[in-house]
DNA sequence: TTCGCTGCGTTCGCAAGGCGAACGAGGCCG
DNA sequence: CGGCCTCGTTCGCCTTGCGAACGCAGCGAA
């Protein structure tokens, strides 16, 4: 077996799979229930291949209709169980986020590095806030533009950090948003220094969020853990002299107790 | 279209797709890292079969290998995604349980009903008791034997309810476990014209658990909320004088406000 | 009322592509 | 060193997924 990346359209690669699975990430936020011919829309594919896979994943459980509208089932939170059961740290880290969340009174959360974006593992949540976004557990957020991705890029020795920035073209979020690659190749590398990573409103304006990595015991990068907060609440001063220290007690406890 | 419920080994049946799920739910906790051979017997095909679905998967970036090893990327997360983004009602639920977990120090969650199972769906846990058994979202519970499976049990009619109690077998999983049919029954019963439904440890020796229903405006069903707890710290007294009035105060919140 | 039109879900013959028996490469033991 | 596992991989056969074509409402114009 040769670590070979990738399979295209190889001879293994099995197409069925793929569509099925673009099917189910076909619904989102904004259609939670589709016809039949939505879904083949949104989805890239005729109608006649939509219904085979809206079908077959009916029979499976996972979506369910509704007269002419399909949705989806529970069942599809099976899928990422097995992801979020096998990261043995996971309470303990959770315990972490939720004094941090408890003791501010700000969210919290964990992300790990998938490709360009920082997808969210854990999260903890202060009961106030009504307002707050709500991001949940699988949320992809761009690793550019966002502290916890760059915090974990920053921990890329520069070979791959600079093939990594080789390939983004950056779209700007708000007009905070660093828009060159040299500018954003900067942020990473001061990031690396200092162990830990800021990002003012580039995502979204009024979005203020601190984030530094966390290790196991042995060394391995576990994620970023991170503090969101409203830039118009929490000032930068309080920032890194009250949620900062929180963050990196917190990750000085995991890669103390993470083994 | 008629509303047929579902294809077994139909025309339209696609086979790849659900080998592809089967893989993907091959990964657990007690297995979170398989080689190609572990995952083929743990999913029951022979290793051609399982090789061809796991590069695709690999291909598709919802797999890594380490050197034999394949393992889940957190990218598996975004099936699940889309059905909690899709709950409109989501974070307003999400509120009243952590508002009930920052009160009582008492672990809450948001289940729904899928088959035999109660999904859980949202949940807050109280930031001290490290020993408490985490459970994560997706995780599947048996209906028979918890608090949240009973009392949305209750909400089927008749009919249905004695269709669903037909086909289970029961498998007591302690000794206060319930094992007969008729008496589970019975409890479900109770739970309906209660409004609540209280199980204890027959479950797990030593879990507590009390849940009530949880209603849109429009009368839709959309889960059950319910406290779990020791049974070693908390008495039947306080369950019911304290816990159970913050579920139906929050289940009554939810009735007015989620429209 | 009838007609054509549009958008829907469903059918079915063809060939793309998934199946698994058979293979070969390593590791282990006698 | 040779026999014997167990593993990952190959490749020809035939299953099975593909999509053009179909039929059926619903609707507006004639």
């Amino acid at each position: 077996m040769d670590d070979q990346v990738l399979q295209p359209g190889d001879r293994d690669y099995v197409g069925a799979l793929a569509s099925g699975l673009d099917v189910l990430l076909a619904f989102d936020a904004e259609h939670p229930r589709m016809t039949l011919s939505e879904v083949a829309a949104k989805a890239e594919m005729d109608r006649a291949k939509a219904r085979r896979f809206l079908l077959t994943l009916h029979a499976l459980g996972f979506v369910k209709r509704a007269g002419r509208y399909f949705e989806l089932t529970p069942k599809v939170l099976q899928l990422g169980y097995a992801y979020q059961a096998s990261n043995q740290y996971r309470p303990m880290i959770q315990q972490y986020l939720d004094e941090i969340t408890a003791t501010l009174g700000e969210s919290t959360s964990l992300t790990v590095l998938d490709g360009d974006s920082a997808v969210l593992v854990l999260r903890a949540t202060p009961p106030q806030r009504l307002m707050a976004i709500q991001l949940s557990v699988g949320t992809r957020l761009p690793a550019a533009y966002s502290s916890m991705g760059r915090v974990q890029l920053a921990q890329m020795d520069d070979e791959t950090l600079d093939a990594w920035l080789q390939r983004q073209t950056l779209q700007a979020h708000t007009a905070y948003s660093v828009t060159h690659v040299k500018a954003l190749r900067e942020r990473i590398l001061e990031a690396r220094q200092q162990g830990y990573c800021i990002v003012d409103q580039e995502l979204e304006l009024g979005l203020l969020s601190v984030a530094v990595p966390v290790f196991a015991a042995n060394g391995e990068l576990l994620g970023a853990i991170n503090i969101s907060t409203n830039a118009v609440r929490v000032d930068m001063n309080t920032l890194v002299s009250r949620y900062l220290p929180a963050l990196q007690e917190a990750a000085a406890q995991i890669h103390t107790y993470a083994r």
